[in-house]
Order: C-alpha cells, then sequence, then structure tokens
RNA sequence: GGGCCUCUAGCUCAAUGGUAGAGCAGUUGACUCUUAAUCAAUUGGUUCAGGGUUCGAGUCCCUGGGGGCCCA
C-alpha cells in the first residue's frame, strides 16, 4: 500500500506500540457494558463507583492538555466522553494516548462513570488498551464527509461519522420487519426462488446476462419474482411472499438502482382489490416503524398514510391530464396522433402499451404526490394480469404511487393459459417491433398454469423507493448501502 | 440520450490568465474539567487525465473520466 504523510504518521505510531510491546491489532476485546447500558444505568453505576470496562472508537477531536484529557468513545451503541488524567492513567498510558493514538484508533477502556464539571457523563479512566490501530485519518471536524460521491464510495466512513445514515438504515431495516410482521400475520409463507433464471420475466425490463461454465448455459439475473411464486400458488401454498434483490439492466437515476430490493406476495383466492387493502396495510405499518405514525415529511409534503388511497383508472388519469381518451386514440398511429395534435412532448414508443405508459409517466405520473392508486392498466402493458370482465382490453391492474414515484404494482393474475399464451405470443411480436423489454415465452410457466393456479391477486412493492419516500430521502442512493458506482479510471 | 454545474492538501473550501492559499486535521511546544478547548510555531500539492492556445494556464479551448442537478 502507498501510503501518504498522514497515513504514515500513523503507521509509525503503530511501530512504535509495537516497539514498546503493545500489540496494534489484539485479537480479543472484553467489556463490561455496552455505552449504551452503561449511560441507561448512569445514576447507580456513578454513585457506587462500579469499575466498568467499554469499548469504542475514538470520534471527533482529542483535547489534551497538559495533565488531562477528553476525547469521546462511540460503540455503536452511543457516545460517551472519556477523561483521562496523567495521575489515574500513569505516565506511560498518558503519554501514550497523547503521541500514539489517534481519532478513529479503537480502545477499551476501564474506569468508572462520574460527571464533569460541566456536567457531562464521563468514564473517568485508569486505564486503557488499544484494540484497533486506525492508518486512515477522520475528514474535517466540522464539514465532515459532505462530497456525495465520497459517501457512497466510503459508505464504511459514512457511517462513522454522519450517525443520521446510520438511522435511514435502522429505519429500513425496521420497516422490512414490520413488513414481515403483516405478511406473517396475515398467513404469507416467506419463501426464496431461483436469482439466477434460464428465462427471465415478470417484468418489463431488460436483464443481466451471464453463463454457467459447466452447465454451458446462458442465465439471467432474475428482473422479477412473478412467476415463480405464482408456481407456488399452483402448488397449493394459498400465499408466498419474497423480499429480494431484483436486477435490471437499464439506466441509473435518482429512483433507479442497477440492483434494488423487492417484495412480492401472491394470496390465493384474492385479487387486486385485496391487494390494495394489503398496500394501504403495510405502508401504514411501515410509516408508523419508521416514523412513529401515519404521516411522513417528504421535501417538505406531508405524507398521510392513514386513510384509504386516492383511487383513479389510468385512463381518466391521462383524460383528467392530456385530454386525450385512450378508447378513441386505441391504436399507435391514432395515439401519436392525438399526442401530437395536443402539443405534448412525448418520447415516440414502438408500441401502443408502451406509447400510454410513456405518456402516463411524463404528464400524469409525476402530479401523484399524495398516495395514490391508478387503476385499469391497458391489456397490452399487463401481459400477466387478468382482463377487466365487462372491459377486455384494460386489466385490473393497479400501480401505487406516492411523491411522483411508483412504489408498488399489483393485479388480479392471469390464470387463463390460453390467454396467457397469447399475451406471451403478443410480447414475442412486440419485442420484434423493437420493445427489448417484452416478455419471453416461459412453457414452463405455462404447463403451471395449466394445472390450475385459482384466482389470485399479486403485489410487488420497491423497498428502496418505499424508504425514499419514509426517509424523506430523494435520492434511492441514500437507502442503499452500497449503491452502484461508475468505476474509477486507473 | 440532451443541457447546466462540478472535480485544487487527509477533509471543507479560496485563488482578474501572472509566486497555488485558508480553516480543520496532523506535527512540535505550553497548559489538571475540556467539549468548535486555548496559545505559539509548523509540515503538507501529479490543481481528475491527456492534448491545445499563450511569454505565462488551477483559471481559456478541445477530448476523455468521475460526481451532482434539471430535462427527456
Amino acid at each position: 500500500m502507498e501510503l501518504n504523510e498522514l497515513q504514515n504518521q500513523r503507521a509509525a505510531k503503530l511501530e512504535r506500540l509495537r516497539a514498546a510491546d503493545i500489540e496494534p491489532y489484539p485479537t480479543r476485546a472484553e467489556r463490561t457494558h455496552t455505552i449504551a447500558a452503561a449511560l441507561e444505568h448512569f445514576e447507580p453505576l456513578a454513585a457506587e463507583a462500579t469499575p466498568l470496562v467499554l469499548t469504542g472508537r475514538i470520534v471527533g477531536a482529542r483535547r489534551i492538555m497538559g495533565k488531562i484529557a477528553f476525547a469521546h468513545i462511540d460503540d455503536g451503541s452511543a457516545t460517551l466522553q472519556l477523561w483521562l488524567s496523567r495521575a489515574e492513567l500513569g505516565e506511560a498510558w498518558f503519554q501514550r494516548f497523547r503521541d500514539d493514538l489517534d481519532t478513529f484508533d479503537i480502545v477499551q477502556v476501564h474506569g468508572h462513570l462520574r460527571r464533569t464539571k460541566a456536567g457531562e457523563a464521563s468514564l473517568f479512566v485508569t486505564s486503557m488498551k488499544l484494540l484497533t490501530k486506525a492508518i486512515n485519518p477522520p475528514p474535517e471536524k466540522w464539514a465532515g464527509l459532505s462530497d456525495v460521491e465520497e459517501r457512497h464510495r466510503q459508505r464504511y466512513l459514512d457511517l462513522i461519522v454522519n450517525h443520521e445514515v446510520r438511522e435511514v438504515f435502522r429505519a429500513r431495516a425496521a420497516a422490512i420487519t414490520a413488513m414481515r410482521e403483516v405478511l406473517d400475520t396475515q398467513g404469507f409463507l416467506e419463501v426464496e426462488t431461483p436469482v439466477l433464471q434460464p428465462l427471465y420475466g415478470g417484468a418489463a425490463a431488460r436483464p443481466f446476462t451471464t453463463y454457467h461454465n459447466t452447465l454451458g448455459q446462458n442465465l439471467y439475473l432474475r428482473i422479477a419474482t412473478e412467476l415463480y411464486l405464482k408456481r407456488l400458488i399452483v402448488g397449493g401454498f394459498p400465499g408466498v411472499y419474497e423480499i429480494g434483490k431484483n436486477f435490471r439492466n437499464e439506466g441509473v437515476d435518482r429512483s433507479h438502482n442497477p440492483e434494488f430490493t423487492m417484495m412480492e406476495c401472491y394470496q390465493a383466492y384474492g385479487d387486486y382489490t385485496t391487494m390494495m387493502r394489503l398496500v394501504e396495510t403495510l405502508m401504514r405499518t411501515m410509516c408508523q416503524a419508521v416514523n412513529g405514525g401515519h404521516t411522513a415529511t417528504y421535501q417538505g409534503q406531508v405524507l398521510d398514510f392513514g386513510p384509504a388511497w386516492q383511487c383513479m383508472p389510468m385512463a381518466q388519469a391521462i383524460a383528467e391530464r392530456t385530454g386525450i381518451d385512450l378508447v378513441a386514440a386505441s391504436d399507435l398511429t391514432a395515439l401519436q396522433q392525438a399526442i401530437a395534435s395536443a402539443g405534448l412532448h412525448v418520447e415516440r414508443k414502438p408500441t401502443w402499451g408502451k406509447q400510454v405508459d410513456e405518456l402516463f409517466s411524463a404528464y400524469v405520473q409525476p402530479h401523484l404526490v399524495q398516495p395514490t392508486f391508478i387503476t385499469e392498466y391497458p391489456v397490452e402493458l399487463s401481459p400477466l394480469a387478468k382482463r377487466i370482465p365487462e372491459r377486455p382490453a384494460f386489466t385490473e391492474r393497479f400501480e401505487a404511487f406516492a411523491v411522483g414515484m411508483e412504489i408498488g404494482n399489483a393485479f388480479t393474475e392471469l390464470n387463463d393459459p390460453f390467454d396467457q399464451e397469447q399475451r406471451f405470443l403478443e410480447q414475442g411480436r412486440d419485442f420484434a417491433a423493437g420493445d427489448e423489454e417484452a416478455h419471453q415465452m416461459d412453457v414452463d410457466f405455462l404447463n403451471a398454469l395449466m394445472y390450475g393456479m385459482p384466482p389470485t391477486g399479486g403485489l410487488g412493492m420497491g423497498i428502496d423507493r418505499i424508504l425514499m419516500v419514509l426517509t424523506d430521502r430523494p435520492n434511492i442512493r441514500e437507502v442503499i448501502l452500497f449503491p452502484h458506482m461508475r468505476q474509477r479510471e486507473g
């Protein structure tokens, strides 16, 4: 390793410690309390001067005077001030603390709790041991590590110095736990299905491709869990869910990371309306877990997950925002003409369904700030959803939106194997027409449907985006511990 | 994909085309209740990379790279 000046200084200190027979990376640590536990029982522990052993990373500046010094340690549970004196600690270790220890070193400290004159709870240290020597120096004391790129590339450092970042990921864990509790209590079985798949499906997306050497076979990283989970409904489970990573080979922006976490669940004998109620329950419960109530504030806007969500058919939403009637503009040419004559700027798409989707994304979706369900998606856009009996050009489907982002997608699952086959064939024609996100024919999935899948409601929810909403982070990278970053040259 | 902004010391940031600087951190010294400790002194640079213009480029131009924001 090539070390810079500051790293070299620390490495030299490390060698001095070794020369004094002090191992800079000892194998084991001891402690009697976490810092949080010590602080929780501060009064009795301080009153009886109970000997404690604590551990932690030295954070912030060390304030060293001639015969006394202060520092703070952080063990992940809390931070605590250390009070060190030449008299109590002894000449050798006091000098060592001054000369050979640094901010970010990790130590084990023995002593007792007491308040300083200023009133701060502190450990009055009688002896200490080095647990880990840190070679890298801390960032600036007040501005800290604020460069967004460095924060994401060195998330470990971001977590050390920016405690609100730790809170985001604690919130994430709490939200996922709450989600599991809802699903478990409602009788869903948590399952795991393949990440490596010979065919990809269940979503409109381009996959990552990989290769199995000994099988000599191309495989895809899954873009959704849908088709496997529905096979399990065929298999007789009354309800299943999976929380896991999906991988989509598409652009990276503030709401897209190439790998992201999705919850998908399927309920036999349910439909898309039961999934609506489930979304409301899940979001209310997750919001409660993160924010302690049914409201969340996102970029200054208060979102209320308490009441039933607003609900509107897609065609109505498009008509209200653009004046375009999807029933009148029922083929690609008519729709593109309608868009042009309305003076709208929408990227041209190769199929009617994709063009509807694009129009919706551009002119409706950004306005869906409060929790909203958009229902009745065109069948062309929904190759796995069941048709509405009275309006077979549309499906029993909804997507869930908040702050202009899609956070969920659900439908009454298509269980007619013949209709499903036709949908796959139509997807194949779309692919040939240039839609690279179209589905592949999945013969085994059709075979499963031919054994009979009961009427079923299915739902997918994007965990990362939900966390963006609940923790008020406008960039998906702020809720993913190690977001994808381009490789730096060299 | 397009537009705009950005990249300088470990970190946070300055620098009319004219000697690359500050604060913090670090280093040396003083200091027994500090908490942005204080005081004195001080080290530290491939200015993202590569070209070009110029007597002279961190600065202007071109190409490439990383990042951010906006649009699509």
